[in-house]
RNA sequence: GCGCGAUUAGCUCAGUUGGUAGAGCAGAUCAUUUACACUGAUAAGGUCGGGGGUUCGAGUCCCUCAUCGCGCACCA
């Protein structure tokens, strides 16, 4: 009691609270039950926690996912619920890879070459081993109450089941399949990546006309033209209707003479340049498809390291960027120049984890079809029959269109079929040494995929037979994918599973819903015939206070343990969810989080003042009200009803606020304010009815701060934890597991 | 090009099914042996981006324009 003579302090009791919630076992779902606090019979609520990716610590986005996952988890286990949350991390495959490979060029100026794959992967392993451990750390300082006994990483041997096991239902259904496509190549770190992790970055370049045979072709990229032997335009184009498909014709080009077809398709656009273009189906997506649709050759010009062939003559073995300027030149001498537009804006694909320029290049590797039919053996999606034949992309505008998995807010459902719509096949393999091994065997033009290795793994002299296993991994979010169940046991049959899944929400940011929420829905469907969850809850950024991004270049970096340290976790928590909506990027600034601060210790002014006021109350005995008590008691039920509702809802920021607004200027304000007279018995005249105004004050100044304390609990639990230990009359039991004030549904 | 969002008090934002505008912060004035200066009280502050429409009634629904921001696609 002594205590509440100090102002709060948060420092020296929020480790100290964590530890006993850990220490409680009440994070784990099983001890709840098993401690009686839950019944066996009780609805399950599950959620897992969006992995970490073991590359770096957690900033301040990471810390509001926390906030509002552990208000929606702290909610349901008050309610009685059977709730689990499961952490984990994710070992973020090429974003983790080329971090280790970054850092040892600064240190050593060593490469992942100068290593041996095993000595190599050891090292990364170690570096996602630190992070791991920063980041448990960091989870577990913003009071998350995430069941530890359950922690997965997306890497680990159970994991690694589950994806094995993926990958062969997948290819066996011959939903995974090799094939020589477009893919995206990044020639430093010599790997594919995906679509998804491409970043556009404007540029401004010289644009060239070139005569070509009897045409003038538009390009910004000369140093591509070499191979180029097809022309083509489009079928309706008036300008060159003499010019037949087929036809062929001789011209002077960049190294000699050749031969070219004239090609007719409707993929030109009539409208840009001349209407007229040379193809480069190796290097470029659209000329790709257009030589698919022709038959035509595909000749490489650039190779993996981004250097030209033979094929380019005199340019060969120069980096494309050397040679461009030496090729205009040539062509000027040539006289094949008609003239240059020197100021063309155009995008340059980039790779987001690395920062390298996307070359495409046609290259054999591993897909997800998502427009192949198979069939969904036992399917518990409403609209889709068990043995109905579907493709990946129907199932996944399916479950979201019918709303068996809900988005909160809704308009991202738009942003996802859109995304769906667009969708290509999924390059799954990656040339890096990081990640889920590719479970495919090679021995000669034989191919093999298992769970295991099809050579006798216990053969007496433990050789090969000649089986080689694929030297790519897989692209990380394909584990990602499997984040819902994979973590509950799948591919086993588990009684996790089967309580927890389909998990209730999952709550991550909107930047992550088509790398990982499309992916989960893609990966359930398939391997499930269910959904991975019932509800999205998509989170914005976090802004800094003028709406900039924060990035540690411009240091406008808010460290959310920082500010812990300076204002305590619960101010940081609040601060995190007053004033942001689902969907909706939200700003932060210091202040904002010192005035949180200022509200915890409000909390424990006001509880200072109520206890200290107890003298002679019985909370067994029901004193006589009066009407102004009852009041105050039926605004406190009404306040308790609308929270409740709120937060079932997903309008934290509206359950908050009110909840602010409410203790500080009604309960401490007003309510406190106005029965300070009758606690200290100088309103009435006679001493029995003083005695009676007093327990009645008492009573509802209790009854008030109790409930406010349960209500409050989700949003800041700390401090709210610690008072309720100091609370008389309810020994023995931990807030968190306090149940909340309103009947189940 | 296709799509989405925002525009409400000086700043940051609420406003959940349409019923004569609401909070925090900042600023103003006052209070001070108070549970709490990490305080309280009071007052001030808005033609809800412009225009049009539906309606008895619009910040809220519809159309249109403007400005800012974002996503997707991407053409040689």
């Amino acid at each position: 009691m002594d205590k509440l003579l100090k102002p709060y302090n948060p420092q020296e009791t929020e480790d100290r609270v964590y530890k006993l919630w850990e220490d409680s076992g009440f994070f784990n779902p099983d001890i709840c039950i098993k401690k009686g606090v839950t019944s066996p019979s009780a609805e399950a609520f599950s959620i897992v926690l969006p992995p970490p990716n073991v590359t770096g610590t957690l900033h301040i986005g990471h810390a509001m996912m926390l906030v509002i996952e552990d208000i929606m988890v702290r909610f349901h286990r008050m309610r009685g619920y059977k709730t689990l949350w499961i952490p984990g991390t994710d070992h973020a495959a090429l974003a983790t890879q080329s971090k280790v490979e970054e850092i040892m060029f600064k240190k050593d100026g060593k490469t992942r070459h100068d290593f041996s794959r095993e000595d190599f992967l050891k090292e990364v392993e170690k570096f996602a081993q630190e992070k791991h451990d920063t980041i448990v750390g960091q989870i577990k300082k913003m009071g998350s109450s995430t069941d530890w006994s359950r922690e997965a990483y997306t890497l680990d041997d159970a994991r690694n089941l589950a994806v094995r096991t993926a990958f062969k239902k997948m290819y066996d259904d011959k939903i995974i399949y090799q094939g020589h496509r477009i893919v995206n190549w990044d020639a430093k770190l010599q790997t594919t990546v995906s679509d998804d992790e491409i970043d556009w970055k404007e540029e401004t370049i010289p644009f060239y006309y070139l005569k070509y045979g009897p045409f003038v072709i538009g390009t910004s990229r000369p140093e591509t033209k070499f191979g180029d032997k097809y022309v083509v335009m489009h079928p309706d184009d008036a300008r060159y209707t003499q010019h037949k498909h087929g036809d062929t014709f001789e011209l002077e080009w960049i190294n000699g003479p050749i031969t070219a077809t004239v090609i007719k398709d409707k993929a030109v656009d009539m409208e840009f340049g001349t209407g007229v273009m040379t193809i480069t189906p190796f290097h470029d997506n659209a000329d790709f498809e257009i030589a698919e649709r022709h038959s035509l050759d595909k000749e490489q010009i650039i190779d993996w390291n981004g250097k030209l062939l033979p094929v380019a003559g005199d340019f060969a073995g120069l980096y494309i960027k050397k040679a461009r300027p030496l090729i205009v030149a040539r062509l000027q001498e040539k006289n094949l120049v008609e003239k240059v537009d020197e100021k063309y804006t155009h995008n340059v694909a980039i790779n987001s984890r690395g920062g390298a320029v996307i070359e495409p290049q046609i290259k054999k590797q591993w897909f997800v079809s998502v427009n192949k039919k198979f069939t969904l053996a036992d399917s518990k999606i409403a609209g889709i029959k068990s043995g109905q034949e579907i493709t990946l992309k129907e199932l996944m505008k399916h479950v979201v269109e019918s709303h068996q998995v809900e988005i909160i807010p809704e308009r991202f459902e738009r942003v996802y079929y859109n995304w769906i719509d667009n969708l290509r096949d999924w390059c799954i393999s990656r040339q890096i040494w990081f990640g889920h091994r590719i479970p495919v065997w090679h021995k000669g033009k034989e191919l093999y995929c298992g769970l295991e290795a099809p050579s006798n793994a216990d053969a007496p002299d433990g050789t090969s037979d000649g089986w080689e296993q694929d030297p790519d991994t897989l692209d990380t979010w394909f584990s990602s994918g499997l984040w819902t169940f994979s973590t509950l046991g799948w591919p086993n049959e588990t009684d996790d599973f089967k309580t927890y899944h389909p998990t209730n929400v999952l709550e991550t940011g909107y930047d992550i819903i088509f790398f990982w929420v499309a992916r989960m829905i893609l990966m359930s469907g398939y391997l499930l015939g269910d959904v991975p969850f019932k509800k999205v809850y998509l989170h914005g950024l976090v802004l800094d206070a003028k709406g900039a991004k924060m990035s540690k270049s411009v240091g406008n970096i808010i460290d959310p343990l920082t500010m812990i340290e300076k204002y305590g976790t619960d101010a940081t928590r609040l601060s995190l969810i007053i004033g942001t909506s689902p969907g909706n990027d939200s700003k932060m600034s210091e202040d904002k989080i010192r005035a949180y601060k200022n509200f915890a210790n409000k909390i424990w002014n006001a509880t200072r003042f109520v206890l200290t006021n107890l003298d002679g109350f019985d909370p067994a005995i029901l004193p006589e009200l009066t009407e102004d008590d009852r009041k105050d008691l039926a605004e406190l039920e009404d306040i308790t009803k609308e929270i409740t509702e709120d937060i079932e809802n997903y309008r934290f920021y509206l359950a908050g606020e009110k909840l602010y607004h409410y203790f500080w200027h009604t309960f401490a304000d007003k309510i406190i304010e106005k029965n300070k007279a009758r606690l200290s018995g100088v309103q009435a005249n006679a001493t029995e009815k003083a005695a009676g105004e007093k327990a009645s004050a008492q009573y509802v100044l209790f009854t008030i701060l109790k409930r406010s304390l349960i209500l409050l609990h989700p949003f800041i639990p700390f401090v709210t934890e610690e008072i309720w230990s100091l609370m008389p009359y309810n020994k023995n039991s931990l807030l968190m597991v306090e149940p909340w004030p309103t009947k189940e549904k």
